[in-house]
DNA sequence: TTGGATGGTGAAAATATTTTCACTAAATCG
DNA sequence: CGATTTAGTGAAAATATTTTCACCATCCAA
């Protein structure tokens, strides 16, 4: 039985949602004025009025921080709603048929990374292990979201995260007369050229984000 | 670091502990005193600071339901939080003194990306507004994750983000005879200098990480 | 046996937080 | 057009909640 938001009620909602899942408690009126620039705590009292009107949110009234969400109730289904992605060990390369295999760790990652509703599964974590792609953007350490697709359905050209050798690699892939080509976008990189069955060589997927740490 | 609980301070640990996980926020200091037959809210307030003192929960003074429990054990103790950051809206430039202000949006950042326990309250998401650091891989649209800080505590040749008219830009400080210099990394942009006042430039605080999504 | 830590009572003070009131302005709808 | 919804401002009132103060009792270790 739920209306629909407007703009500025849907902006109180996603606040709400944030505070919770980081504070582990619901927002004061106060602090939702602050973060959405309302002066007076009555407007938020109208803009949750509102919400709980269209069925968003059950207020406890008289108490403080008396919100409760109705969708997403539980705080550890929030959490979930935050895929946490396996980082790829440094000893994959040994069996990239069993990336997951004891991941190094996980990452949290904004389900804004995941265009299209990408299925989480699918997704992996890597470091670039080298420069390769340091003329696109792509440095030594960084860290990559890869989704994992079986690589005869890649594109030409499109940019890529392999295993060759002992290293993760991100490279530009292209398929020519039998032959997979990883190309750098970096002069003091040479372009590799492998058989499609070559155990020395395994792309993983297409590269849908780089996250990358600074000093 | 944990002293040893008393009898009473374990029981107004655990009802801490039910009351979060059954209302997914803090008990006030009355309903913890309800729940345990403690008349005055003082006698609570003391065994919440002995609990507080001896590493079992944050207390956050002023705050009403301003609890949080530590232990990492307990699935419900809900300490390792994935901190969720406001990206600064277009608008921001208007009024530099408030970032937080009617956010764009939130995202939520793995913490290994906030070295040294960072305070997550200090950090924001700004979208990198031209390609001027393309050269150190910082592209158009990219979003930096800014740890806020007053200009003067710069260090010379740190990578900051700055808000310059109606842009938030990535660039390298410098202050040198009384200019602040903001310095690109693509030979197309140029070097800008302005006095440390100008309100046409406001320099948010160093780029602690970088994230960009893929098409 | 004295002194600190613990665990209280009860009341009052100090804040935090919610709620109400009066008023404004824009957008939407029948 | 006029009525309704939405989204505010600003101030004040009403409560909820935390914090402090003075005082008491018990237990335990030095």
């Amino acid at each position: 039985m739920k209306g629909r938001l407007t703009a500025r009620q849907n902006e109180a909602y996603e606040f709400i949602r944030a505070y919770q899942r980081r504070h582990h408690k619901p927002p004061t009126l106060q602090e939702i004025g602050e973060a959405l620039g309302i002066r007076s705590t009555n407007g938020v009292f109208k803009l949750l009025r509102a919400l709980e009107k269209k069925g968003y949110l059950r207020r406890d009234p008289g108490a403080a921080r008396g919100l409760h969400l109705l969708d997403s109730d539980d705080p550890f289904a929030l959490t979930d709603e935050v895929p946490s992605l396996p980082v790829i060990s440094r000893t994959a390369s040994h069996e990239p048929e069993r990336l997951r295999a004891r991941p190094a760790g996980f990452l949290t990652v904004d389900p804004f990374f995941l265009p299209r509703g990408l299925d989480p599964d699918t997704c992996l974590i890597g470091r670039a292990g080298d420069d390769g792609m340091s003329g696109e953007g792509i440095f030594k350490g960084d860290l990559l979201l890869i989704e994992e697709v079986p690589w005869r359905t890649l594109n030409s050209r499109e940019l890529v995260a392999c295993l060759v050798g002992e290293l993760l690699l991100a490279r530009r892939f292209v398929f020519v007369n039998n032959r997979i080509h990883l190309q750098p976008a970096n002069r003091t990189y040479l372009e590799e050229v492998f058989p499609p069955d070559d155990p020395g060589c395994h792309v993983i997927g297409p590269i849908r984000a780089v996250f990358r740490r600074l000093p």
